[in-house]
DNA sequence: CAGAACATTGCCGTTTACGTAAAGGTTATG
DNA sequence: CATAACCTTTACGTAAACGGCAATGTTCTG
């Protein structure tokens, strides 16, 4: 049991970043950042083929490295996948949509000119609500389900009661 | 534009039934039910031939006819599939699930036995708490989802406040 | 520097949930 | 009773979202 293992990388040697997300430190490895996600990484490369991410840096050997701001990234597609039910291809264009305003904020967020400040910000919040949009019909009729399914419940239960003061025979 | 044109079908003759769902009146053939439901007639033979449900009746010809508490069935399938995000197979649990509770309780619920009704009536509500445990986690998530893009939407909301007031150029 | 444990690209396979077309019966109406 | 518009079963096709290899290269540790 006395043999060579190289484990966890210890420092990620001349990374190559393409913006260097950093601000926290250790840069991850595909499985690293897939457990950490709660993904594959077979999920992550297919993510990336379709678009939805590029590692912020890959190592000499070409190792994808990922940061915490990559991490935040999967687990937004994660959410958007499992818990609002959208295809990766819409995930695409939310990601898409958000970034152009990203985008835009730090083209122009440097100007003085207030009408176009006031544009800016107007396109971020007219991206955000159309997700608001396509999230919020969904988290209505899921919640008109469970209320049904609940209500349902309370109705047993109620038997249930109705039927506890007659016989205590079950015990 | 006189010739001949079948349609709607005016009585459907001869339906042999297997229950009978009855109470309300015509029984309709694929396409309407479908359509009704918002499915498609493919989707619903489907549906069947993973077993989530049997045409209430057939007409002499062999042509699946349905009820009304098919059409429910056919929407509260639509529901955990397009809501919930539930596999079909998830769904064939579900509803093979509350079938057995139902049977149970119509083979059972003329017990005079307590104890029995209460071991029914509980058995239900288990399989109902069973649905509700895998939906409440789902719908918390998407809630959380929701909330958080809307903070992200009032943030912006505030900013563009904030930008008023100095100047109102934009007019 | 050996080597176990990671990683790469490439590619084919699989599951789910249907779409679609073929070949042929069924139904209600004019 | 003809016929348009339904329906049937059977079967093959497909898009999405990966899984799982193979062949090969890379990393860190002892």
């Amino acid at each position: 049991m006395t043999i060579h293992a190289p484990k966890v990388p210890g420092q990620v040697r001349h990374a190559v970043a393409a913006y260097g997300g950093a601000r926290d430190g250790r840069l991850l490895r595909i499985q690293e950042v897939a457990a950490a996600a709660g993904l594959t990484p077979r999920s992550i490369r297919y993510y990336e083929e379709l678009g939805l991410l590029r590692p912020c840096a890959r190592s000499e050997g070409a190792y994808r490295l990922y940061d915490a701001s990559d991490l935040e990234r999967l687990l937004a597609i994660k959410s958007l996948r499992d818990d609002a039910g959208l295809s990766l291809a819409e995930i695409g264009q939310v990601l898409e949509d958000e970034e152009s305003r990203r985008r835009a904020r730090v083209a122009l967020q440097a100007t003085e000119d207030p009408r176009e400040r006031r544009a800016i910000i107007e396109g971020r919040v007219a991206s955000v609500e159309r997700l608001l949009a396509t999230l919020t019909p969904k988290l209505a009729r899921l919640q008109v389900l469970v209320a049904d399914v609940d209500g349902r419940r309370n109705r047993l239960q109620e038997r249930l009661a109705e039927l506890e003061p007659g016989g205590e025979a079950g015990r």
